[in-house]
RNA sequence: GGUCCAUUCGUCUAGUGGCUAGGACGUCAGGUUUUCAUCCUGGUAACAGGGGUUCGAUUCCCCUAUGGACUACCA
C-alpha cells in the first residue's frame, strides 16, 4: 500500500458535532494503525456560513480527545495551506483547465431564476435538475453563442462555473465499507464546482485539495455517498487517480430516528459536542460534563466499530492497534447516553486517588470547603467505586462536611424508636471515652458494647447512621465517624437526639 | 417525488450455509453489604416480512416494508 495520508475536513461553521469526533478518531487510528499522517484540514468555503471560533474549537476538541494532528493550520507541513481560503486562486486555475478541456462551463442563471424553475417543477410534482438535458435551454457557454457569452464573462456578469455531466453513463466505484456502487449519470446534475464569489464549492475544492496533500485515504460521513459519483467524474476529467473511499454510517439520535442533533441533548439532556461552545447559542460539552476523554473516545470508537473480540475498554493504543476499516459497520448507531455513563464509570476506577481527589478539591472549592489533599485521598477511596463521575463525589460525600441540617422522613419513621435516644446517649458516652478515635478501634468498642448489653445491632447502627448522616445512605458508618471525627460525631449525635425526639 | 445506503435482543454489536444465535449496556431476580450504592451470580430479550437457491438458510439472490442520507452558487 502506497504512503496513508488521510485528512479530517470540517468547516467551520460551529461547534464540532460527536459524529465529526468519532469520523476524526477514525481517521486517526487509521492513519496511526498504518504508520501515516494525519491531517487536520479546514474548509471554510462559504464564506458566508464562517464562525469565529470554530476552528480553534475544532482544534482544541481533537487535543482534548487525544487526536494528534500531524500535519495542519497549528502544526505546518509541506503540503499547506490548510486552511482552503488560503488557496483560492489555486482551485480557480483548476477550475479552468476543466473548462477548457471541455468537461466544464460557465453558467450566467441566478439564484432567482432557478429558485423559479425549482418551485415551478415542485407544483408539478416533479424536481427540476440542471443535466444535460436541461442545460441547453438555460443561460450558459453551451447554450449561448460564443460572442454572447465571452461579452457576458467581458462584462463581469455574475457567473458560476459548472461541471458537464454526462448524459447516460453507468458511474461504478467502489466504497471500503459498502462495496461496489453503480449510479447512471442520467440521475446527477450539472453541479457548481466554482461560485460566483471567487470560491470553489466543496466538491471541487475537496477533489483538488485532497490530490495536492497526496490523500490516499478518504474517511468521511455517509452523506457524503451520494455526490461521489461526482467526485469520481472529477478525477476522470482531472486524468488522476482516485483515493480509496470509506463512508462512514451515521450517528442516530437515542430514541425514534433520524441524525443525532443538538437538540436531541437539550431534550434528553446530554451533550452532543466534545466541549462547551460559548457563542451564541451556547451548547454544552462533555468535557464539562465531567467526562473523561479517554472514556469519551472509547465509548465514542464502539460505536459503529468493534474488533471482533468482546473487549470493551480500549486505550488509543488499543484502538489504534485493534482498528480496521473492514470491522465499521455498514448500519447507523444510535446514541446511547447511559452506555457512555458506564464507560466513564469504568475509567473513574482506573483513576487514582490523588487524581480524583485534586479534581474532587477544586469542585469542593466552588462549595466553600476545604481539605488536605491527603484527607480527601482517603474520602475518595471511600466512595470511589460508587460514583461515575467526579461531581459525583460530592453528592455521596456531602455528609462528610456539614451535618445533616435534615432528616429522611422515611427512615426516620422506619429507624427512630423510642428507646433510640437513650441508645445513642449511651452510645455517645462510650465513644466519649475512646482516645485513639479511628474507624477501627470505633468499630470494635461499639461491637463489644452490644453484645455485652445484648443490643440489637441493625437498630442501634441505623438509627447512629440517621443521626449522622441525615438519611440511610453512605459508606461504611465507621469510616465515616473516622473521617469527621469525634468531636463532629459526638456534636451530631447531640443534635439528632434533640431534633429527633421532638417527632 | 427521484437517486443512493441500510435492516440480529430496548440499545451497541459478534456471527459470513449446519451454533442451545455469543458478548456489553439497560432491565429483572437472588447473593454480598448491619444503610444506600458498588460488586458478584443468574434470568429476560433478536435474525423486519414474503418469495426463491440449497439436503439445509441469520448468512446467497429477488421483491416488499421500514428507516436514513442526499437532492443549494452549504459543507
Amino acid at each position: 500500500m502506497k504512503q496513508v495520508r488521510v485528512r479530517f475536513a470540517p468547516s467551520p461553521t460551529g461547534p464540532l458535532h460527536i459524529g465529526g469526533v468519532r469520523t476524526a478518531l477514525y481517521n486517526y487510528l487509521f492513519a496511526r494503525k498504518n504508520g501515516g499522517t494525519f491531517i487536520l484540514r479546514i474548509e471554510d468555503t462559504d464564506q458566508a456560513r464562517y464562525v469565529e471560533g470554530a476552528e480553534e474549537y475544532i482544534m482544541e476538541s481533537l487535543e482534548w480527545c487525544g487526536i494528534v494532528v500531524d500535519e495542519g493550520i497549528r502544526e505546518g507541513g509541506n503540503f499547506g495551506p490548510y486552511r482552503q481560503s488560503d488557496k483560492k486562486a489555486i482551485f480557480r486555475q483548476y477550475a479552468d483547465i476543466l473548462v477548457d478541456k471541455g468537461d466544464a462551463y460557465y453558467a450566467f442563471d441566478t439564484p432567482g431564476q432557478l429558485e423559479s424553475l425549482r418551485s415551478e417543477a415542485e407544483k408539478a410534482g416533479k424536481t427540476f435538475i440542471y443535466n444535460a438535458e436541461k442545460r441547453d435551454g438555460m443561460s450558459n457557454s453551451l447554450s449561448l453563442p460564443e460572442a454572447e457569452w465571452r461579452d457576458k464573462l467581458d462584462k463581469g456578469e455574475p457567473y458560476v462555473i459548472r461541471y458537464k455531466m454526462p448524459a447516460n453513463e453507468d458511474i461504478s466505484f467502489e466504497d471500503l465499507i459498502r462495496g461496489q456502487i453503480v449510479v447512471n449519470s442520467s440521475t446527477l446534475d450539472d453541479k457548481v464546482l466554482f461560485k460566483s464569489d471567487g470560491m470553489p464549492t466543496y466538491h471541487l475544492a475537496h477533489i483538488v485539495d485532497d490530490k495536492i496533500m497526496e490523500i490516499s485515504h478518504v474517511i468521511r460521513g455517509e452523506e457524503w455517498l451520494p455526490s461521489l459519483p461526482l467526485h469520481i467524474m472529477l478525477y476522470r476529467s482531472f486524468g488522476w487517480d482516485p483515493p480509496a473511499f470509506a463512508h462512514l454510517p451515521l450517528l442516530l439520535k437515542p430514541d425514534g430516528k433520524g441524525k443525532l442533533s443538538k437538540r436531541d441533548g437539550d431534550k434528553m439532556g446530554f451533550p452532543v459536542f466534545p466541549l462547551f461552545w460559548p457563542y451564541g447559542d451556547t451548547a454544552k460539552g462533555y468535557r464539562e460534563d465531567g467526562y473523561f476523554p479517554d472514556a469519551f473516545i472509547n465509548m465514542l470508537a464502539l460505536l459503529g466499530w468493534n474488533p471482533g473480540t468482546e473487549q470493551e475498554i480500549f486505550s488509543m493504543d488499543e484502538l489504534i492497534n485493534s482498528f480496521s476499516i473492514d470491522r465499521v459497520g455498514k448500519s447507523g448507531s444510535r446514541f446511547d447516553p447511559e452506555k457512555a455513563r458506564w464507560f466513564n464509570h469504568q475509567y473513574l476506577q482506573h483513576r487514582s486517588n490523588t487524581e480524583l481527589a485534586l479534581e474532587f478539591r477544586d469542585l469542593l472549592r466552588t462549595r466553600g470547603y476545604h481539605d488536605d489533599i491527603v484527607k480527601l485521598e482517603k474520602l475518595v477511596a471511600l466512595v470511589k467505586e460508587r460514583v461515575s463521575f467526579v461531581k459525583d463525589i460530592w453528592t455521596q460525600t456531602d455528609f462528610f462536611f456539614k451535618a445533616p441540617d435534615t432528616y429522611d422522613q422515611d427512615a426516620v419513621k422506619k429507624r427512630w424508636k423510642d428507646d433510640s435516644p437513650k441508645l445513642l446517649m449511651e452510645l455517645k458516652l462510650l465513644l466519649t471515652d475512646i482516645l485513639d478515635f479511628s474507624a477501627s478501634s470505633a468499630e470494635k468498642a461499639i461491637n463489644e458494647w452490644t453484645i455485652k448489653n445484648g443490643y440489637n445491632t441493625g437498630a442501634i447502627m441505623n438509627a447512629f447512621r440517621l443521626v449522622i448522616v441525615g438519611s440511610l445512605r453512605g459508606p461504611h458508618l465507621f469510616d465515616i465517624i473516622g473521617w469527621i471525627g469525634k468531636e463532629e460525631t459526638l456534636k451530631r449525635i447531640d443534635k439528632g437526639i434533640t431534633v429527633l425526639s421532638k417527632y
